[in-house]
DNA sequence: TTTTTAACCGAAATCGATTTCGTAATTAAC
DNA sequence: GTTAATTACGAAATCGATTTCGGTTAAAAA
């Protein structure tokens, strides 16, 4: 029982294949009643035009592919969850491809969505991709390509982002103006954009509050991890005993420091403070709850999403697009782990 | 700058179109030089064979269709890793869809799915899905479907799935077994398989110990949320103040309770014991922790994708593919909010 | 020298849908 | 009644790759 073509229809009323082509699609140089014979015999038979074919035809695939580090993720499903609304919408599907922040993954699933020939492509770039002609060459076939948060400045494109690094600067002040002078900062690797902009804006805000920044203060989180956390945690108690305020790249992260400092007995906001970053569900939920960044997920697939299709519709106009970069607000969540 | 067709190469070499394809896949009849020399051409112009065309031609697409009720979900995002891991393995790219747990939008998804010509279709059915038809019509087509977790009992296909009644039985055994004996259940929505069986799970451990089952214990949870855990800890104490055991359907629903239970300084475990069901990270992390049952999510969505692969690789050959249940082991995961 | 047999290659059909162009039949115009 | 203008359809080409089936050349066998 495969499914009905154009031939089918055809053969059955006696016409052409172009004709029924066309009368499906209500071309002006086909007769009313031929329309409506067709199309009524498109409908119970069930038509659907073949995709592939289509496909073939419009060299479209109506599919855009993404690309995270990660999908167990709450800040990244949340993403997901904007893309996948905003392609669904506009008659797109999605394909999804985890990296696991691995470069070399990463390169091939670049080939991969290139090969299955998708219309555009979403990237958040993982941890450790440094060179970026993967990208470049995507970019110079000319398929539509769009960052979001975690991106590369240098590769000319459309990107979604947020402040990371005005957003890390008031999270830091606010522990400052709540009464911090000893403030650690557990960052992120050393190579994504947002993890070095993070650290720039606890600096900043350091300095412009005339505190003395001191990079010994600063623990880099390879994996950013919950047992991470309670590690650096552990080893900022022995390092620095005066130390009155950390904040932290990533909620999971910071919250693995709580759960060290639970454990030690630290009093949570009165002998350290601790804010976080991402606003993860979890962080209203533990105890006490994490003071945090909250980082639009939804709204940046979204948004990503929309930029995307529109480069899209703009290619096959052949029209000129312009790049743009949306910057998202943050909002910052005052809980209980700080004042 | 199009990418290049095995015309181009066909003509620049003086060849004809067959022949290079058939160079291209070592076909016996074309000798070693001109195989050599389309190979090498091929490979200095980067050739890609056109997907859409071997698509049409193959009438396969080598992508499969997932829907899950929800993406931003700790348990269905570890499916999506393990669907999407098995699948890149084999070669086959998944296109991801979310219900939203609405039937209407799952039949259109379905329907979508059908058009974009998946070769298979992994589903884990909405909460408000009762009627089958959108799915036997996939079977009926011809097309793979697999059913896990969330799964329908009388649609004939394979099903990846959890024992539920078996987990609910030993997580309120053990509530039992540690002293509770006024053990209340908030349940999810009457309709999904799975939330009836952890009910049936609960009540039979119940009986299986002399313990009577009292409807009015028992509180269904619409939604499965936070607020809802919230909601009906409040309400469970105003109806019942001498409960001291509670099995929830779900960690965050229990989650919800716990925080209810501590604002209400009631001790956990020492006044009421709570048990969970699916072993979120979260779950780890709050305090009191919380004990549970864990549903290994990763596994099931490589199984899950696995059977699928194998019933499309049969389906080419025009094997028949006997349907398989599998039914993976679940744990029961001892912490701090029972004894 | 003739016949047989490989070895190599290409013509043609196919997968379905789409679009351009040409033509027959009908109607309108003069 | 002849010409011009519609109307309504189909032939053919196209999108690339694949596969079957012949056919030509050269080498091997008789």
């Amino acid at each position: 029982m495969k499914s009905a073509t154009l031939k089918d229809i055809a053969n059955t009323l006696g016409l052409s294949v172009p004709t029924v082509s066309k009368a499906l699609k209500d071309y002006p140089d086909v007769s009313q009643k031929t329309k409506t014979l067709v199309k009524d015999l498109a409908k119970t038979l069930n038509y659907q035009p073949n995709a592939f074919a289509v496909s073939l035809r419009k060299s479209e695939s109506k599919t855009i592919g993404v690309i995270i580090p990660e999908t167990v993720h709450h800040f990244f499903s949340s993403v997901l969850k904007g893309i996948i609304h905003k392609a669904e919408e506009k008659g797109y599907l999605v394909i999804i491809l985890q990296s696991n922040e691995s470069y070399t993954l990463e390169k091939k699933q670049i080939d991969l969505l290139l090969r299955s020939k998708v219309d555009g492509i979403l990237i958040s770039i993982a941890n450790s991709t440094s060179e970026f002609k993967h990208l470049t060459s995507v970019i110079s076939k000319d398929i539509p390509l769009v960052m979001f948060d975690k991106i590369a400045k240098v590769v000319s494109c459309s990107k979604v982002i947020i402040n990371d690094r005005e957003a890390a600067y008031r999270a830091t002040t606010h522990l400052i103006k709540t009464g911090c002078r000893k403030i650690a900062h557990f960052r992120g690797p050393l190579m994504p954009q947002n993890s070095i902009d993070r650290f720039l804006g606890y600096k900043k805000a350091l300095e412009d509050h005339e505190l003395i920044y001191d990079p010994k203060l600063v623990y880099i989180c390879e994996d950013m991890s919950f047992d991470e956390g309670k590690k650096y945690a552990k080893q900022l108690l022995n390092d620095h005993k005066d130390v009155d305020g950390i904040f932290v790249n990533t909620d999971l992260v910071a919250i693995g420091a709580i759960t060290e400092l639970n454990e030690q007995n630290i009093k949570i906001p009165e002998d350290i403070s601790i804010i976080g970053f991402s606003n993860w569900f979890m962080s209203s939920v533990i105890s006490p709850s994490l003071s945090t960044i909250d980082q639009p997920g939804f709204k940046m697939g979204k948004i990503a999403c929309k930029l995307l299709l529109k480069q899209i519709k703009n290619e096959r106009k052949k029209q000129v697009f312009e790049h743009k970069t949306v910057e998202l607000k943050t909002k910052l969540i005052l809980r209980n782990s700080t004042f």
